[in-house]
DNA sequence: AATAGATTTTGACATAAGTCAAAAATAACA
DNA sequence: TGTTATTTTTGACTTATGTCAAAATCTATT
């Protein structure tokens, strides 16, 4: 029998070594699900229950100010996706989660997350390192992010998405720099 | 005995329960330092190799940018105060911390938080929740900051650092906020 | 290949915020 | 309590970026 799963327990292992039970026990709680293009995995105002580890295609999150639709991030295949601040205080979310393009996405609860740390301290190691990787991220990413002109802004984000202008538009890109879809485009020139 | 230490174990224990191995543990390898103000904790080009806690007075993060003093963050007390970046992934900071007044820090290394995670559960789950909330924090502050005006920002900062004002001058806040000294002080009128 | 739809670029103009400089207010100190 | 230093505010002018609108380019589908 195939295993879906195996492309996520290899994530895990780069942070933690897994024992046979942890492992075990992941693959029984994982859901493993194949998403078409625009699916929305939560939505503004619902607390984001889920943590997602997308195996292939694209996510964005977005939210809306003034009726504006503005980019939070856009997240390539291979890493772990939620709304941070809804999924880890358990708190709705301000922000729309959404596949831009078909997606296969591998998840479990917040629940039963709390409950896999506790039994297993090699997955609560998982947990925290995998947070202080994307801490390390963002607090590097926004450090001094403010007072960037519009093109050194979207190098920067070059640099840390390098393939950014393949899996989103250019309108999603500018929302998330901050910056007008003009401007971006009058920056690339 | 004194146990100038405790404070700390308290705030710990707010996030985790702490066995009396796991604080006895703690207790003898923190250090204890009272600063005068404007001492230096860490500074650019030099990795952070310590997590503080500080127990009373503020510390800035800065670090400079085309020859400007441009603040990152400002800490109150009762708080975990590092330069993330650096010290989350152990490579050289470009950040600057200073106490802005007279403070008293507990801190242990970036190496014995290590040990102490592999050997009490109890405070890997600490360093997770803590980053967690650290994350949650800053995930929540970043969003939609850019599209907001000088003013909007300066309102947001107040609902995060109530009591800012007190602690840093004008100029330390505006550089935080990516707005000029000037723009600042009309906004606020 | 042709049509329709979406995305990106270009143009003209408006404006929030930056910069430099000086005055005013506040705090620190003798 | 007067003097100096520091911090904050105000003024005049400049500029990067926003906004609205239209043209150009790219993409998809029949």
């Amino acid at each position: 029998m195939e295993k879906p799963i195996i492309e996520f327990i290899n994530y895990i292992r780069q942070y933690s070594t897994l024992s046979n039970e942890a492992e075990n026990a992941i693959v029984a709680l994982a859901r493993n699900e194949t998403l078409a293009k625009g699916s929305i995995l939560n939505k503004e105002g619902k607390t984001c229950k889920r943590l997602y580890f997308l195996k292939s295609g694209t996510v964005r999150t977005y939210f809306y100010q003034d009726g504006k639709d503005i980019t939070h991030w856009i997240y390539p295949k291979n890493n772990m996706v939620t709304s941070w601040y809804s999924y880890l205080s358990q708190t709705p979310s301000k922000d729309y989660i959404e596949t831009t393009e078909i997606s296969e996405v591998i998840s479990l609860t917040y629940t039963q997350w709390q409950e896999l740390y506790t039994t297993f301290p090699e997955l609560e190691r998982f947990g925290r390192l995998l947070i202080e990787e994307q801490m390390a991220l963002l607090d590097d990413f926004y450090k001094g992010y403010y007072f960037l002109s519009a093109k050194e802004k979207y190098q920067l984000l070059i640099k840390a998405i390098p393939n950014i202008t393949q899996i989103a538009n250019l309108g999603h890109i500018a929302s998330m720099l901050g910056i007008s879809q003009e401007t971006l485009s009058r920056a690339r020139k």
